[in-house]
DNA sequence: ATACGTGCAAAGTATTTGCAAACGG
DNA sequence: CCGTTTGCAAATACTTTGCACGTAT
């Protein structure tokens, strides 16, 4: 089944693209024009994405760019902690910009229609905080795949 | 980074395997070596496998099998939600059995020595119980992926 | 100037599909 | 028997790597 997706949380960071490309200097790496076009392209975007979806995106803003560096631009950036690789169970490896305060989001994927919507939860949030403190494991990240059917599917079905 | 294992989830269910055999007859499948030999193989096992591991120990039982027959019959158990897929971030993707009951369990993944440790948490079954309510989602599974470093790693820092 | 960045093409893995032979009921 | 299941090999899909050339600093 094709996954596509349901763009329902509109609260993307506005500047992430600014904040990732200056941990980039800093780090110092240089600024060339594919890596900057795969920033922007995910800084502009609600949920998560392939790279064959960033890069096909880049090059219909009609960009010369390689899909290896597409590639080598996320793999950099999931390294700094800057963007969140996500397996949604298709098989197919999503990225989106990692935003470091409460912003943090999950992803509902309707297994009849195949989109994916982001949803966020603080009870959430802390409840896996909790489990996190009780495994004594140094938690970096999480995720978490909600499989079912969306809200359309299951009134559609009606 | 290569992913392991460590077994710490001690009860996996007694008799997965011939509840999932069952279950195959009833749907008038038949009863093949191949077959019956991934469901044996994943109800002896307490966490998730790679398709090429299950085929490995197979073979290594001396059975003659073939890895497209893994797949497929690891795609029909899917199908009939007695497996549960599992990607926990490095392309690969792995199956373990699916328990109907409550001995649902989740997975730690330590990005220091790459291990997979299970656990389980009543409460956070609650807590995604609760979100997919409110989300008006029919939720059919849900997956948590917590990363970070497992206890063993974190002593080992110190 | 020099080391990093990039595009393309080739290679590498994980997974799926085609097909003829083997097998279960 | 007859349709399902299987192993093998070929094909596909996603991702990574090698390399020569371009580019930022």
């Amino acid at each position: 089944m094709r996954i596509g997706i349901i763009y329902n949380v509109s609260g993307h960071h506005e500047n992430w693209s600014g904040r990732a490309l200056e941990s980039l200097q800093a780090e110092g790496l240089r600024n060339g024009g594919s890596r900057r076009a795969v920033i922007e392209h995910l800084g502009a975007q609600p949920c998560c994405h392939s790279a064959q979806e960033i890069f096909d995106d880049i090059r219909g803003q009609g960009k010369r760019i390689g899909i290896a560096s597409v590639y080598r631009a996320l793999e950099q950036l999931v390294e700094l902690d800057l963007v969140q690789r996500v397996e949604l169970g298709d098989g197919i490896a999503r990225f989106e910009p990692a935003h470091a305060g409460g912003e943090h989001h999950h992803h509902l994927v309707c297994d009849d229609c195949g989109r994916i919507e982001p949803f966020s939860d603080p009870g959430l949030e802390k409840t896996l905080t909790a489990v996190a403190e009780r495994l004594h494991c140094g938690m970096r990240s999480h995720e978490v795949i909600l499989h079912g059917s969306c809200a359309a599917c299951l009134t559609a079905a009606l």
